[in-house]
Formats: C-alpha cells, sequence, structure tokens
DNA sequence: ACCTGAACACCGTTCAAGT
DNA sequence: ACCTGAACACCGTTCAAGT
C-alpha cells in the first residue's frame, strides 16, 4: 500500500482519507495510518496540516463541495427545497461514514455556507423570518445528515463483519419479543433492520422534512 | 479523584461516565480514566463490562431509560406523538455528549424497545402501514437525537475552551461575508450561532416533525 | 518547501496471576 | 467473584534536525 506518487498534497491526502473511510469506517483515518497508506512518515501529514482536526475539517468540506447545488430555478419554494435537500443528501449518501462530520461544520467552509444561504434564501421565501429560518434550515440540514449517518451500512466496514448475518439476527431477536407488549415491533420487524438505506426510507422522510416546513411556516 | 466507595458496580461505572461525558465530553470517557476515577486498575473495568464497546452499550441504555413514558392516554395521535417526542427530548437534552450513542442502540435494550413501540403504535393510529411505520419513526427518533447532538453546547466541553468567545467570533465571521453573495447568512448570523440549544429551536422543529408526519400520512 | 527520527503521553486489550 | 501487573499494539503530537 506504500506507493508514492512523485508528491504529497493535501488533496491527495483528503481524496486518500476518504477512500479510507468508504472502505473501512472513519476510525481506520489515522494520521499515521494515512501516512502509511502514501509510503511516508507520519510527521509528514503535519505539514499539510495542522492537526487531525484540521485533516477532519477538510474531509467535511470536500464532501461537501460534492453537492451538485441546483440553478435558483423557478418553480415554488417547496419543490425547490426538496431539490436541495435532495442534492444533499445524494452527495453525502455514497460517504456514510464522513457524513456525520459535516454537523458541525456546514458553516465553516464555502460550499457549506452556499448550500445554507440557498436553504435560508428559500425558507424566507416559504415565510419565515430570519431567526425561524436560521433555527428550521439548520435543523433540516442536520437531519439530512442523520438520514444517512442512520443507515446500518454505514456500520457495515465499521463493525468489519458480515453484515446481513448481523440482520438476521437482530431481525429475529425483534420477531422473537413478546407479543402481548410489542405488536407494533414485531410487525414491522422486516422493515426496521433494513428500512434505513432503502430508497424509500430516503425519499418518505425528506418528503416528511419538506411537509413539515409547509405546516410550520406562518402564512 | 481516586475514591473508592467499597465496592466497584456496573452502575456506579455507568453513573461515573455519564457524569463524566457531562462534565468533558465523550471522548473523557475511557477505560483508562474510569478505573483511575474510581481508584482502580483499568483491567478491572474488564470483569464488568466485556470491551468499551458494551460500556457505551450501557450508557446509551441507561440513557434512554430516564425517558419519562407519558401513559398511552387518550388523546389524538399527534398530539400524543409530540409528547413521547418531548419526553424523549428532555431526557437526553441533560446529556448532548451521549446522544449520539443513541443513533444505534435504540432497538438492542428494553428501554429503546419500549419508546419504539409506543411510536410505532402512534404511527399505526395515524394510518401508516408497518412498513412506512418503521421508515418513519425509525427517523423520527434519530431526527430528535440530533436535535440535541447539533446543540453547540455540546461542543463546549468538547473544545475545552470559551463557548462564549468561539460563537463571538463565528458571528463575526457570517456578519462579515460579503452583502451580494451570502445575505440570508448575514441577516440570520446571530441566530445561526445561538438558536441550537435555546427552547425556540427544539420547539419549532419539533413541531416541524410532527406537521411533516401529518402531511405524510395517506388518509 | 517538504520530510525524517526519536521521544512522550496517551489509548484499548490480552493473559496470567493473585485473593 | 473481583481485582492486579506486566506487556502489546496502537494512537496524536512535539521538537529538533535533515535536504
Amino acid at each position: 500500500m506504500a506507493k508514492r506518487s512523485v508528491r504529497l498534497s493535501r488533496d491527495a491526502i483528503i481524496d486518500c482519507a476518504t477512500a479510507l473511510a468508504d472502505a473501512e469506517g472513519l476510525e481506520a483515518v489515522t494520521i499515521r495510518r494515512l501516512a502509511q497508506e502514501n509510503g511516508v512518515t507520519p510527521m509528514a501529514m503535519y505539514w499539510h496540516f495542522n492537526d487531525k482536526d484540521s485533516l477532519l475539517d477538510g474531509l467535511a468540506e470536500h464532501l461537501i463541495a460534492s453537492v451538485k447545488l441546483p440553478e435558483p430555478g423557478d418553480g415554488m419554494w417547496d419543490e425547490q427545497l426538496r431539490a436541495i435537500l435532495v442534492a444533499f443528501l445524494d452527495a453525502i449518501r455514497p460517504h456514510p461514514a464522513l457524513a456525520g462530520l459535516a454537523l458541525r461544520r456546514i458553516l465553516v467552509a464555502e460550499p457549506g455556507l452556499r448550500l445554507a444561504e440557498r436553504v435560508l434564501d428559500l425558507l424566507r421565501q416559504a415565510g419565515f423570518g430570519p431567526e425561524q429560518a436560521a433555527e428550521v434550515g439548520t435543523f433540516l440540514m442536520c437531519a439530512v445528515i442523520t438520514l444517512v449517518v442512520g443507515d446500518p451500512m454505514a456500520a457495515k466496514a465499521a463493525v468489519g463483519g458480515d453484515a446481513a448475518a448481523d440482520m438476521r439476527h437482530k431481525q429475529a431477536m425483534l420477531q422473537a419479543l413478546e407479543p402481548g407488549r410489542y405488536p407494533n415491533l414485531i410487525a414491522a420487524a422486516p422493515a426496521l433492520v433494513s428500512c434505513r438505506g432503502q430508497d424509500d426510507y430516503f425519499t418518505i422522510n425528506i418528503d416528511l422534512l419538506v411537509q413539515g416546513v409547509r405546516g410550520t411556516r406562518r402564512n
């Protein structure tokens, strides 16, 4: 794994870290591991990044920069809002191990600022004041992130082991609950263990968020 | 800090870990630190817990067990659902550093199962089928957790330093953006940096979730 | 400008052993 | 049943030094 393309760069490290997180989870993203992966000494990383936290900042920024923001368009605010949330979702879905990093880092770099500005703009169009737009907009972006962080496929690499066996095990456990006390859990057992990560899970809950915004605004 | 009450117990360790997480953040919760805090060898922890992950399981279960579930009641499903989400929120709000642990652990112990069963029951009453109830219910609980994980007060202890100064700094940064490109961020700057953690933030977004459920159901 | 070497203070965990 | 001691393989990070 210790290959050295010629020179090390911030971007190369970030790409490497992203691939590593996708393949083995965020806890595999380590200063020492990244160094090893690039055929370099751990301390070489400290030339390109101040410390590990700024490496994580870079990962989050790179992730958010991959959002394909739709053009400001002329449709209704709710359809435009949905389109933006879906664009955000689509960008982070391939990287569930990194999505959580964005929770606290949306407003720290330009790509996140652009995303947030667009969300706030649409919420203002929907009739929210500046404060309410801030509160709702912040939550909407966090909620979309949660949609993919809750994805059990994200845990696959983390646990390292057999995800399918784990799902079968959890479902069997739910099915084995006392029918008198947990009728709904038993009825929903198959969906509970496999719903997250399915397209249906994302679309229905994005819909819930947009409908919630519509129901919450003043006018 | 090395006091020893007589004997070590699972519950004592969990209480200690909870206090530690509240005071210094989750990354201060360490096998070695817990041992030191209890005047004991690190390896003593392994008698009470298989490994660190099962310690975290215990912390999450203890947290969820503190939810004061309202009685099944006779009101409308949406009012009951709001009451349950608020009860969940109130329980985890005092422990923002631990809330994230519950994201993947709701269905692993009895308190979480009881909570989930109640949520699913109300969603069925609202007209959702078993699969949709599972998808929406899972998301609702995750979204409530996100409400407190996104709380910047949770980062206060983690960063260790001056949270107020950090907020002033972030707000100044937002105010200094180009007015042409980020008018809404500038207008919402005060709310963006301080909205989370405020009661208003929680109530408006819990409302958004409940309204979203109402708008999403079939009948 | 970019990287190395040695060292420090931390982690979680295992394994054998004590009482 | 409950805890200790020594050891192992990992962390992030600093500081001085090399080219």
